[in-house]
Formats: structure tokens, C-alpha cells, sequence
DNA sequence: ATATACATGTAACCTGTTACATGATTTG
DNA sequence: CAAATCATGTAACAGGTTACATGTATAT
């Protein structure tokens, strides 16, 4: 079977739901899935545009009134079966997360102790501002939407970010006793 | 002051210990920074030209015999204040970690429980093996840099690679738990 | 001898971001 | 009526990967 790239795959996921239109998909991944993927108009509408070119998906104007220019597009069943096959397929490899903290430490015996202890405490403010976010919209989900049959997957993903924002910032807080208070010499 | 991509920082970084050629840098991001970072020979080349071009380093052919083809590249002072300006500088934002297996997840209800449950074994097994590289360069790190005095930086560097892994490992056996077992209808 | 490691470099390609252009509709 | 939101789209750019080309030195 033919691979598109990972767009082209949260795509053909989020037309399974209600968003059917480039402006709608835009809207739920900054809203749903923004702790773990982002996008930008630049690649929806190309990919929009190949999916109807690969059969994937079909178009057809809006018959909202007052919705002139909105484009609705449904996925075909060769859409959808394209759709679960690459479901089914374990995920090929470890992504390396590019940590620029980690990078900056890494070379921390170029800048003082108290320059290092700086830049992981600004870190971990940024961090537990990202935590807050996770639980509110936790929060948020479970009064709201406990009833949908996507929710339960919406929390385990949540719970992904949670945990691993915690053990960040627990990182953060061991490190920062770890690295010695003194002003000691550095290169 | 001139700002540049994260690729040079890093180069610049490197150029600051006994890693003086492209090869030498390929091998040490390979080896050391290979949790957190990654980069090709397509752009190390064309980033040490640039350095260059910048004045933030200079190049000399390697003296050592039969390493004829070996360029060697040193920071110049410019280069040096350059690489110690960006340390201090706290990082922008967090970066938004793509990530497959939550993105399966997250259209979870368009597959059986069973393959769902099977893409997060299959991830925890992977993050199991990288957990274990994790503790095998610390191993190998107390054991022959501890004199090093940047040995303390790269331990922090795998504690937070080994704590986030950790957090991940936890949460798939949480949400292998949590995922019913039986063989109910789906989309 | 031959395979592996050393060593440099580029061109084509893929992915994604940003800024821009354009205009309708809704809300305060 | 102004501002925000709805709605679509593209072009230029930035960043990075992969495959290729080329040749030397070392170890088995």
C-alpha cells in the first residue's frame, strides 16, 4: 500500500469526526491535539488537495447558507481503509526529541553555576505552566465530553503529557540542588 | 548580535572540546548528544563554510600525517562570545513533541482494543531499550570520564533522558491496564 | 585483498513555517 | 462601523534527510 506522510494521516483521522473543512481540522488540532502535534495552513490545504487527487477523500461546497466558500470534504472508503491500515502499523521508531535545555547544559562548563541554575529554573516555570494546561483541559473534557466515545482516548493521551511534564520538572527541581551553589571558576 | 539556527550553536559548542573536523562532530553528536540531538553531514559542511564565513572560526589542514584531507576548525574570540551569549539565553519555548503513538491513540475508537493495546506494547518495548542505552552510557560515563569536568553535565544531560523515558514506560503500562479487554464493537 | 573506518562534500528532495493576499460573515 | 472570526489559498524561505560521488588509511 501506498505511505503518505504523517499529515496526510492525522488528516484522513480528523475528517473521521466532525471537522470536515481545512479552517475546522486547523481548529481542532490547535485545540485537541496541541499537546502533541501542530499544524499550519501551508500543509493543510496541499494535502487536502492530494487526498481528493488520491482518492482519499471527495469534495464538495458547502450547503450551509451564509458558508459560501467552505469546502466539505468525506473521507472514500478507499480514504478510510487507508486510514486503519496505518492505525494497525506499529510506530517505526523513537522520535529524538530536540531539547535545546539539555543542549545548552550539555556545554554548561562554559557559563557559570548560577547562569545554568537560571536557565533550568526559567525551564521549569515553562513546564508548569504546560502541566496547568494539561489538567484544566482534562478537567474540561471530563465535565464535557465524558459521554463521547473519543474522550477516553483524549484522557490517555493527556495523561502522556502529564506524566512526562511531571518527571521533567522533577528533573528540574533534582538538578537544580545537584548543581553546586558556589561561583566557582568555569572556562 | 547576528542570530543563527540551533545547528551552529551546537557546532560551536562542539568546536570547544577535542572534536576539530566535521567527521570528529558527526561522531561526537552520534555518541554523546545522541538522546537529545541529531544532524547530518548535509548540514555540519555547510554550517562549518558559514562559521567560517562569519569569522566565528577558522579552518587550518590537519599537521598530523596521514590525515591529509582532515580540515581542522578552531573558535575565534568572536565565536567563543558568540556560543556564550546563547547559553545564557533562556530557551524560547518548549518544543511540541510530534508523537505517532499518541496520534494512533488518539483515533484509537476506529481500531480494536486489541491493536491498540498492541501499538503500545510494541512502543514500550522500544522505550525499554532505550531506557537501558540510557543506563549503559551512564555506566560507561562514572566509570571512565569521571575525572572529566564535563562528565556532571552529560549525567544530567541522561538523567532527564531516563526519567522521561521512565514517566513513558509508566504510562504504557497504566494505559495497557486501563484499555478494556474485550472484543467490543468499534467504528 | 577486502572490508571497515576515516574524511569531505553536494544536489535533490521532503517537511514545515511565515507572511501575504483575499474576501465574507458575525458580533459588540 | 469596527473588530473578530470564518474561510481558502500560495510563495518564499528555513531546516533537515538521503543518496550519491570520491578518495585515503587501517585493520583483518
Amino acid at each position: 500500500m501506498k505511505m503518505y506522510n504523517d499529515t496526510a494521516y492525522v488528516i484522513l483521522g480528523i475528517l473521521t469526526t466532525e471537522c470536515t473543512s481545512g479552517y475546522d481540522i486547523k481548529k481542532l488540532i490547535d485545540q485537541s491535539l496541541n499537546h502533541f502535534w501542530k499544524i499550519s495552513y501551508g500543509q493543510i490545504y496541499p494535502t487536502l488537495k492530494l487526498l481528493v487527487e488520491e482518492e482519499l477523500a471527495e469534495v464538495a461546497p458547502s450547503l450551509e447558507s451564509g458558508k459560501k466558500d467552505k469546502n466539505e470534504y468525506s473521507l472514500t472508503e478507499k480514504g478510510v481503509n487507508t486510514l486503519k491500515s496505518w492505525l494497525e502499523e506499529p510506530v517505526q521508531q523513537l522520535p529524538v526529541e530536540k531539547n535545546e535545555i539539555l543542549l545548552k547544559l550539555f556545554f554548561g562548563n562554559h557559563q557559570s553555576n548560577k547562569a545554568s541554575i537560571r536557565l533550568i529554573e526559567d525551564y521549569r516555570t515553562k513546564l508548569q505552566t504546560r502541566y496547568q494546561t494539561y489538567v484544566a483541559i482534562e478537567t474540561s473534557i471530563k465535565e464535557h465530553d465524558s459521554a463521547s466515545k473519543d474522550a477516553k482516548y483524549w484522557l490517555y493521551t493527556l495523561d502522556y503529557g502529564k506524566r512526562t511534564t511531571k518527571a521533567a520538572m522533577d528533573w528540574c527541581a533534582a538538578t537544580i540542588k545537584n548543581i553546586p551553589k558556589g561561583e566557582e571558576m568555569y572556562e
